[in-house]
DNA sequence: TTGTAAGCGTTATCAG
DNA sequence: CTGATAACGCTTACAA
């Protein structure tokens, strides 16, 4: 972390070592027009005679210019074309989730189509509620993206800044647009499901309640203290059903770590679940594994449900009876997209967009009645 | 962090939609300093008296200005705080695949601890050779990661922008800042370990050779019309040892893909391998999987070799008797790392620092000598 | 320490 | 269709 070594202390910003790029006035003085229309000569919009055109063009390549400056047009324009992604988490870490691929991926979609790029921010919340790049990058709006930390004030700040932010399933927040899913609703779907088939014994597997990455049953502390509105929602979720169930939180979203607190879950002293709603597809396969290690079978033994639909099933289920995971399928690319679209929306002007999705309770192998006991 | 209750003026009327954010001069004014203090007392660097600072706060919090105008700044600074991140691929392959993630992720922790942020933006080279997002976005550096497509009109747009240049992986280009990696010497030494085996029938399995995604049978002219450089130079690594080895080229680098292209492989009239060079670990698991498929033993049968030493051998292997890939380890991450740090040393006016690194050949337990016959 | 002034490179406006 | 001119919001050398 060096200092940024302008240190020749020069009147212009930049006068290193770097050759000074030619600007859009010097290639106006050079073709002979005036800057305005060669500026038109460039963006295209506006009026402007085919010979002066051919005559910005040319002098443009003279000189080595390479169109306009980015960083002037969006200071101009008060726009930058930039939206801004916020993860909570290590980059790596986000991009090893599918959850967050395939919303990212949606998103880029519509961004994309529109001429906006991505800009990624891992969520800047230090304890000291620090916003840092986040608030000095350019971005016309920002989309919140798997928050499990708390976000407002993130979102007071670019509030202020006039920063339109769209926040994908989190809690409500002031000034945020809202893309949620129905977390709660389909998680008590696939909790009623459970009881019809029989089950009365169903532990549940979380997500992270919180940004520590903390593992381990979930006490009723824990739970109130919890920040991550998915995982909660999810929990409330089966708890609508089975009230009591025993929660194990996950350290994060992968397959290991589900292997790991299905391990422990049923190596516990507690009575055996005869089923585990799982919140993540990546958890879930981790606690089949872990399932199978124990010598329990799935579905015969014990049932399992995920959360998410992601279309990597066959690939990780290859040498296992299991051909299809139970689970609740979201729409995640169209939550990106809607993301995107809302986020853009807004700073164009229209009306803010919330948008709505619902899961579907997919039914696969993983989940059949108790064993007769 | 609340909005200070001074009762008689503080609330601002809610202007519509249009409320103009309040500058950086309008907060001087009210805190009547000049707006030079003003912008000292937010960027910190420069000595302010802590009672005009704290009048500048106060009259801030009281106009609802949120800090200093990125878009300004970096036009007033000649820099954004952001780097491009380059790849040829939709955002959502690109994820899926470790070593871009992997990569990115070494990006992103060096770029992260400067205080530059990461804008990634898909390789734009249409046919027509556009280049689109990339210029107009605001960018100080760019990194090219996983170029399978011809990238020279994009670095050629970049260098007039004087725009620093970093390349992974990618053939010599002018201009461009090289992160190398020995990708054909690894090869050469992957193959060789094979022949020492007593291999003589050794098949390749290419990573995509342009940007087309063909998959199927490598012939003379597909190879010489080949662009990807990684690809290209990891065939012609094995090609020093097996110069007439077949090679089959890969539509992508996933499991699914190595799966079908094995099957392909092994179902082929030609004579069947005893040994196949993947060129990715995700492809060389899936080509395992389909060695399964078709009734044949890994390593006893064929033997396997990937490339990239990604760190999920684990799950992929879980239900199978393999412990550990035998592959080629590469540095991802510090590749990642040099990157970053080449193109942050280039924006501030340093002479280029190229990278090259090494793989390891890592030996596992895909690979035995070829089954007597 | 603080104030003054001069841009950074564009684009929008409006008159020719 | 083209040209002069005024911002856009901020930073920073330099003078006070």
């Amino acid at each position: 972390m060096d200092e940024p070594a302008t240190a020749n202390g020069a009147a212009r910003p930049d006068t290193g070592s770097r050759a000074a790029r030619p600007t859009l006035a010097a290639v106006a003085r050079a073709a002979g027009v005036a800057p305005s229309t060669a500026s038109l000569a460039f963006s295209g919009a506006g009026p402007v005679s085919e010979e002066a055109r051919t005559r910005v063009l040319a002098a443009a390549a003279e000189l080595g210019y390479g169109g306009p400056d980015p960083r002037a047009r969006s200071l101009r324009r008060g726009r930058s074309g930039v939206i801004g992604v916020v993860m909570d988490e290590r980059l790596s870490d986000a991009f090893r989730d599918p959850v967050n691929v395939l919303t990212l991926d949606g998103i880029a979609e519509v961004a994309g189509e529109a001429g906006t790029s991505l800009l990624l921010v891992r969520s800047p919340l230090d304890d000291a509620g620090l916003v840092g790049p986040l608030v000095d990058a350019p971005v016309d709006a920002v989309v919140l993206i798997g928050c499990n930390v708390r976000i407002d004030p993130a979102v007071a700040v670019l509030r202020r800044r006039n920063i339109p932010v769209v926040a994908i399933e989190a809690d409500e927040i002031e000034g945020a647009v809202p893309v949620q899913l129905d977390n709660r609703e389909a998680s008590r779907r696939a909790a009623a499901f459970l009881r019809d088939l029989g089950h009365t014994a169903v532990a549940v597997v979380t997500l992270p309640l919180d940004g520590t990455h903390q593992r381990g049953p979930v006490s009723a502390e824990r739970e109130a203290a919890g920040i991550a509105h998915t995982s909660l929602e999810r929990l409330r979720g089966v708890r609508g059903v089975y009230p009591s169930a025993p929660a194990w939180e996950a350290a994060g979203s992968s397959v290991e770590e589900g292997r790991i607190v299905g391990a422990a879950l049923f190596a516990a002293d507690a009575p055996r679940p005869t089923a585990v709603v799982v919140q993540s597809d990546v958890l879930a396969v981790g606690v089949i594994s872990a399932a199978f290690d124990a010598g329990l079978r799935v579905p015969e033994d014990v049932s399992v449900v995920g959360f998410d639909g992601i279309p990597v099933d066959d690939s990780l289920f290859h040498r296992t009876p299991i051909r299809q995971l139970t689970t609740l399928v979201q729409p995640f690319v169209q939550k990106g997209q809607a993301a995107a679209r809302a986020a853009i929306a807004m700073l164009e002007g229209a009306p803010a967009q919330p948008a709505a999705f619902r899961s579907e309770l997919r039914i696969g192998d993983t989940t059949a009645p108790p064993p007769a006991r």
